[in-house]
This record gives structure tokens, C-alpha cells and sequence, in this order.
DNA sequence: ACGCTCCGAGAAAACGCTTTCTCATTGATT
DNA sequence: AATCAATGAGAAAGCGTTTTCTCGGAGCGT
């Protein structure tokens, strides 16, 4: 015996006792599977009516086998994109019934791996938010938390999908663009070293920096959030860049306000550039230019496709082929960039 | 019968096979709950290794009667102010090695209730943000709810702990700095018509109105998100008033923005105030005079009230007088307020 | 050497539900 | 009128744990 019997919720066997009934009938009726008399599910439903009943989801979930709610792993809650994902995710799965658990890594990367275990065995499955977690530990933790999907992240074991941003084609467009504005030096403020789209934005500014070997391009150290940017500004500064790619929208945010409290004009003295499109990019003063990535798009899409995996695992077609969707960024000029500025002299 | 037998998960009873003892001895040394014969304890631990066992969450819910999950319900997953709770939240729980699972009510006030209760019968206990939820359906619905904690509510049942924020005092403090400027004409923005802290607001603007007889004040319908500020440019505007209260932050930055497309300079020609101080606040342009709301704390605050709920209500030492939180907003003077400029003429 | 106590492990019940299995009852068919 | 199929409800097993209950065996005292 696992409990006191004090105070207990009414169960199914109270509204089974008041109908006249067994438990089993009563189940029947609830979840309308078996015909069952017509006249019997009247006084059912009327007993668990007169009760209140409601069943008991724990119950129902080790019985079934499954328990509608799905696990997302985050590095950060702070961070609007994580923040963006969750909502679009959340939203949609409450569509098809389903809760979503939060496990926030808060950073914490050797964490990651237990809490996405953790996540996939209280879920029916987990998407996974795990940028800095390295590619060995990812390939050995995937097979084990399927149905995942994962974010900005691949595997090589492709039953998984995986929603990915293209950061490599929209950091080229965005340095492009300042090139187009005349700028010929730029600077780079990069994300943090380990994350898998820092990686990919140095990789797209190689291809860049290959194209136009006539540019002169920086990379200096930043980070992800807005404190990062304004603590970059003396660097910036410091560089001679006019054009300034920054990591992300927060670090472009926090540069901003760092060359605005040293009285450097935005877009007249130096270009700056943001990634993302967070909501509030487009109220900076200047408006940031950046790459805007249809985020919440990408929560429900995240959702649609942790659905279509659930359903062929329970049709135990296995090892279907899985979509590889890459987001292609968008361009979005505001007035944070403009025409370099003719040099002094 | 509930489930094809094949696939199956490694359970506790295969490793009560490969140690060749009972679930319960596996049991017992997984919770270290009795005391088992060092030996024995060591083959099931080295048989749970090899098997990389786990015990399964929902059996454990089961037996446990508890989920170690709690339940957040809130109108807006996109409102900073919620997504802050809900972070605070998810930290301090997480440390108690408890989760958080999300319901989103997407603004629709009738289904609060209904997601409410499903959270609770899934949780261990719920944190309800129900801003617009009616007084009398908020009075039925807590009891049944508990343990529960309110945010932005209070309840008669005393033995349910709230924590609010001081509205009607913030924005009281908000006024009296714009009048100690110097403004004599006044428009407060208004959020949603039936939130909670709508009519708190309210209710501290008669107080201060009562205080300051000489004080032109004006009402304007605006709402609670970055839109409705801006929408409501025009209005604020026509009012003539020199000194703008917005409901929160983003409705003053929406103001912000519309006020500096038709030129008008903030805060030269109109000083503007905004109410949670999120994190955004202090990037605008110019910066936003705010009332400051320690949300974080507000979130981890709200776990540990949860936390005490449940200790009490599993010692059965019931009905004890639960705290009732009051967080004062500190109001913070940035550059968005300032002396009212002399009248033309 | 016998009986008593104590320790520790297995058997089994319990948590709350779903679903298969089984069987009684009814209505139809020959 | 007697057999058969169909219908529908109850009994019971099962989901994966924890915990109580029970009991065998070892250690102690006399």
C-alpha cells in the first residue's frame, strides 16, 4: 500500500460504485470505445457528472503508455529566441492536446544530456535546444531520446529531423549588404566560441571573406547577450570597422547603446548589423538591419514534425527517411546601416 | 493487456532478473529506503549499470502519488512580464529538482479554468496568472486547485499564498514624478479592460487624483502590448497632455516609436513613462523612466511559496494563514521624462 | 542445544487507469 | 423449440513502481 486512503480524490471506482457499475464500464463510457448501453453510459456520465469526476492523468499515461506532453531541452529561457521557440512549440502542441515540460540547461552544458534524458522519459519525446553540447555526445544521446527533434543542430543517424537556420547564407547576405553600402572594413562579433552558429556564421564569413578578398574583415570577441555587445564597444571602436556584423539582435542592441553613449552616430559613423529580427529590432534607434529568422514558424514546425514522428514510431514504419528543414533568413534592412561614410581628409 | 509487449523499455524487473533478487530489493537499493545487504546492494547496482536502468518516472508517479512537476498557466507566452515569471519559476524549481509544465491560454479567459485544472491533476501544484479571470469564477475555481500559488490575484481562501505587485502605488509614484516636473496635463494609456492590474492602476490614479484636485487627467484606451501604444499615438496627442503614463513598458515603447515617426521628441515635447522596467527598458531611445518590478525574484519567490504549500500540506497541519506578497515597484528615472517645456506664447 | 529476537529479502498489495478475456443474456435463425 | 451469433458488461491482467506484510534464517542468551 503506497498511500493513506485519507483524503482521497474521487476515482474511478467511486463513479463505478455510484452507477451500479464496474470500473471497466465506466472507462468504456469516458473514452467511448466499446459500445456500451446506451442507458447504462446515461447514468454513468450523470454519476461522474454528480462527482466531478476527472481522470486521473498519471493513471491514465502508465496505462497507456504515453503521457501527451512533450520535453523541450533550452540553454537559456532569457533568450528571446529560445523564448520564441518555446511559444511557437507550446502553442501548437496545445492544438493536439499536448503540454509541453520545460528543462531551462541555463548553460550548463555537461547538464544537458540528463535533462534531456530526463525530459524523454516523464515525455513522448523532446526537442532538443542544445548548441554548445559537443557533436560525439550528441550522435551517442539522439538514438536513445527518440521521437527528437532537434534545433540548429544535425545528426548523422537521419531518422531525427532537424529545424535549422541558415546562418552561414544570411551573415554572407548581411555582410553583402554592407560591401553594397560601400564599407570595405568590417568586423565580426562573434557569438560564443562553442556554439554550433558561431560556427556556422564564421563559416558562411569565409566563403564570404573568399568571394571579396578585397575586404578587410575582423573578429572580435563578444558573445550572446546584450552586455556582451556593450562591452565590445571599445574593441569596435578600437578596430576602425565601419561595418559591424554583430553575433546576434541583444549584441547588436548592447553595441548600440555603446557607441551612442560615446556619442558615435548609428548608421553615420559605423553600420551595425543585428541577427534575428527579435521583436524588438525593429524599435531600436536606429531600427536594426538584421537577418530575420521566422521564429515562431520554427516552434510550430518543431511540433509538427515531433508529431509526424510519433505517429510513424506508433505505425512502427521505422527509419523513415526524416525532413532536414533549413530556414533561409531574410534580409531586413532598416536604418542602423548606410552608405559608409567618405573618409576624413 | 495494455501494450505489445515488444520494444519494451528496460524496467525494473529486468534487472531484478540479472541480479537475480526481486523488484523490491531493486527497489529498495535504487531509494535507499531499507537497509539491504551490501553485497546484494552491489549486484543490483552493478546489474542497473549494466542494464543502464531507469526508472520510469510515470510507474514512480504512480506509486508516489506526486510528479515532482508543478503547472504555470498563463495568458501570454509572448508578454516579457509572464516569460520572466516563468523563468524565475522554472530556475528555482529545477533546484529543488522539480519541473515546470506550461499552459498557455492564449488571452482566452473561459479556458483558463479548464487548463488550470487539467495542470493541477498533472502536477503537484499550479502557479495561475489569470489577470482577467472573474473574481467569483476565481473564488470557485482556487480550492480545487490547491496547492496553489496566485500572481496578481488575491483570493478570500486565505490559505492560498498570491504575490502582486503594488499597481496602484507604482503608478501613483510614476504621476507624482511627472507632476514634480512640472506636467500638469496627464494621460494615462490603459491596458485591457478587465485585467486585474488594469484596475489597480486605476484605482491608484483616483487616489492620486484625489491628492492633486489641480491635475488635468485623461483616459485612453490602449492595451497591453507593443501595438496599442503605438495605435494609440494619435489619441495621446489630441489629449495635449505633456506627461504620458503608458500601462507598461511596451505600450510606451509602441508610444515611442509612433510619437518619434511624426517628429515629436520625448521628452522635449512629451515626457513618457512606462511600468515593469523589462529588460528592453533601458535600451530605448531615449531610455524609459519605469516602474521597476524585481520579476525574477517574483518567479523564484513564487516556487518558494509553492514549495512551503506542499511541505504543510503533507504534514496535514492544513489551513495555515498563507503569506500575501507584496512586491513595491521602485520607480526608475531615465531620460524618457522630464521638466515640462514652457508653453508656446 | 533450544527458543527467542532481529534482520533482511521475497511475495503481494496498492497506486488509478485501460483493455483483453470471458461469459451471460438476448434475439434471430432453422 | 433449440442452437447459434451477436451484443455488452464484469472479472482480471497489466502498465512500472513503492511499500507493507510475511517469513526464513542467523545470532544471541540461557
Amino acid at each position: 500500500m503506497a498511500r493513506r486512503n485519507t483524503n482521497r480524490r474521487v476515482g474511478i471506482a467511486d463513479v463505478a460504485r455510484m452507477a451500479g457499475v464496474s470500473h471497466a464500464t465506466v472507462s468504456r463510457v469516458m473514452n467511448g470505445n466499446a459500445a456500451v448501453d446506451p442507458d447504462i453510459a446515461a447514468r454513468v456520465r450523470a454519476a461522474a457528472a454528480e462527482l466531478k469526476y476527472q481522470p486521473n492523468p498519471v493513471g491514465r499515461s502508465l496505462a497507456l503508455g504515453k503521457t501527451d506532453t512533450i520535453g523541450i531541452v533550452v540553454p537559456d529561457l532569457a533568450n528571446p529566441t529560445f523564448q520564441a521557440i518555446l511559444r511557437g512549440l507550446s502553442i501548437a502542441a496545445a492544438q493536439d492536446g499536448y503540454r509541453v515540460l520545460i528543462a531551462d540547461s541555463s548553460e550548463v552544458t555537461s547538464e544537458e544530456a540528463i535533462l534531456a534524458g530526463e525530459a524523454r522519459r516523464r515525455c513522448d519525446g523532446v526537442v532538443l535546444c542544445a548548441p554548445r553540447m559537443g557533436d560525439a555526445e550528441l550522435e551517442e544521446l539522439a538514438p536513445t531520446l527518440h521521437p527528437l527533434v532537434l534545433i540548429n543542430r544535425t545528426t548523422v543517424a537521419s531518422n531525427t529531423p532537424s529545424l535549422s537556420v541558415d546562418y552561414s547564407q544570411g551573415i554572407q547576405e548581411l555582410a553583402t549588404h554592407l560591401v553594397s553600402l560601400g564599407h570595405r572594413k568590417i568586423a565580426y562579433l562573434e557569438g560564443p566560441l562553442h556554439s554550433a552558429s558561431n560556427r556556422q556564421r564564421l563559416a558562411g564569413l569565409e566563403q564570404f571573406q573568399a568571394k571579396h578578398p578585397d575586404i578587410e574583415l575582423q573578429f572580435l570577441e563578444a558573445g550572446s547577450n546584450f552586455d556582451s555587445g556593450h562591452d565590445a564597444t571599445d574593441a569596435v571602436v578600437a578596430s576602425g570597422a565601419t561595418g559591424i556584423l554583430a553575433f546576434n539582435d541583444l549584441v547588436a542592441m548592447g553595441l548600440l547603446s555603446g557607441l551612442h553613449e560615446r556619442g558615435i552616430r548609428v548608421p553615420e559613423d559605423i553600420s551595425v548589423t543585428g541577427f534575428d529580427d527579435i521583436p524588438f529590432a525593429r524599435y531600436t534607434m536606429p531600427p536594426l538591419t538584421t537577418a530575420a529568422v521566422p521564429i515562431n514558424e520554427l516552434g510550430s514546425l518543431a511540433w509538427r514534425r515531433m508529431r509526424e514522428q510519433m505517429q510513424q514510431s506508433a505505425d512502427a514504419t521505422e527509419a523513415e527517411e526524416s525532413a532536414q528543414d533549413v530556414f533561409e533568413p531574410r534580409i531586413e534592412i532598416r536604418r542602423s546601416t548606410a552608405p559608409v561614410s567618405l573618409p576624413v581628409g
